[in-house]
DNA sequence: GTCTATAGAAGGATAGAC
DNA sequence: GTCTATCCTTCTATAGAC
């Protein structure tokens, strides 16, 4: 599907609009006439340039994936100490989804639903990597705070927890924080949390490391 | 909608298929025939019992709401030191999502395609009476933990992304299990979990301490 | 490359017999 | 209460003109 500059015009408006409406309405209830209208042209135009709605939808799910990941990889594979790493992950990663609300929703019920998905797309991201680069530059550290290979997935997995699950359950979380009576609206709560969590992960293997 | 003995066989045939349908397939792609086949019984019997496909899934969504919530709720109200219920928390929690594995997904991108639904249903959960109730009973802990009440919505969220957050992206995480050439499958992971998340919980709230 | 018109399939819902 | 048959709408996809 390669393609020259005229066609680019017309390709980026619809996956542009493709990207917004699956994110909001999910790849089921998302309609081509919809995608269409946004990208102001016409349905069949959709099929010409993507084929079929399967084919769009994998474009759009590719890109978000990589954007997904990318976010994550470049923070920690940088070439900071352990906890620097910390405080700058919490702060884009936030601040990236701020602009991206619909993101981890979107990444994480799509795979549920439909696990071939990710099968198909993956095989790109290079968790091995990422776990090796790490070790390598930050394992001194994190053997101090008991930090081992084994200890490794659910550490990344309890960091990355702290910011998607948020972004993921926000709609819960935006009616709890009305029903306690807090002024505190989401936008404030996901700026607080920058420090919170990456204070909270800290605090953690600070203390760890004295057992 | 009461319904009499005879009526309650084939109500709660249909209900658990569509249950099951509705988790798995999410609202949108779940059909209407294949809970009617799930259940044994005809298409027609499912508009005679819930009259739409809309009543069906809410029917099945407010008792997974419920399910989903009052797991959280019945350890945190409980009359036990912070600590104890902590450990509770999280050995309850992940044995329970070992029997309800998408129940996090489903709520969750449910509640992102369509917020409304949570409007509809959600007045029921009463999440400042749990602060109140947490901070009357364990308050002192917290204050000794530094957690005072503009700090309890991001500890309990913090608290909860441990546990919700794996489920939700576990086929994120099997992949990446394999990826990395450990032997853990993902039950040994959450296994493992239940101890590694409430450690780095203590760890965490008991280092804060000393600030 | 872009549009209009329409084919064709799928799926929720209901009518009506038993 | 339960079934069969069918209606009717919605939506993806394509044919064909410009």
């Amino acid at each position: 599907m390669v393609k020259n500059e005229s066609e680019k015009q017309t390709e980026e408006k619809i996956f542009d609009a493709a990207m917004a409406v699956f994110e909001e309405k999910g790849f089921a209830t998302a309609r081509m006439q919809e995608i269409a209208d946004r990208a102001g042209i016409n349905k069949a135009l959709l099929h010409y340039y993507f084929r079929s709605k399967d084919h769009l939808f994998d474009a759009v799910f590719e890109k978000r994936l990589g954007d997904m990941f990318s976010k994550i990889f470049g923070v920690f594979m940088s070439d900071k100490p352990f906890e620097e790493k910390i405080k700058a992950y919490y702060e884009e990663h936030i601040s990236f989804f701020e602009k991206n609300p619909r993101l981890p929703n979107f990444i994480m019920s799509e795979i549920a639903l439909n696990p071939q998905r990710l099968a198909k797309r993956f095989s790109k991201i290079d968790y091995a990597g990422l776990r090796d680069v790490v070790m390598e530059k930050n394992g001194k550290e994190l053997a101090e705070y008991n930090i081992g290979k084994e200890d490794w997935p659910q550490l990344m997995i309890t960091i990355i927890s702290l910011t998607v699950f948020p972004f993921a359950a926000q709609e819960i979380i935006k009616v709890l924080l009305q029903r306690i009576g807090q002024e505190t609206d989401f936008n404030q709560f996901m700026n607080y949390r920058k420090t919170f969590a990456s204070d909270f992960v800290m605090n953690s293997l600070k203390n760890r490391k004295k057992i």
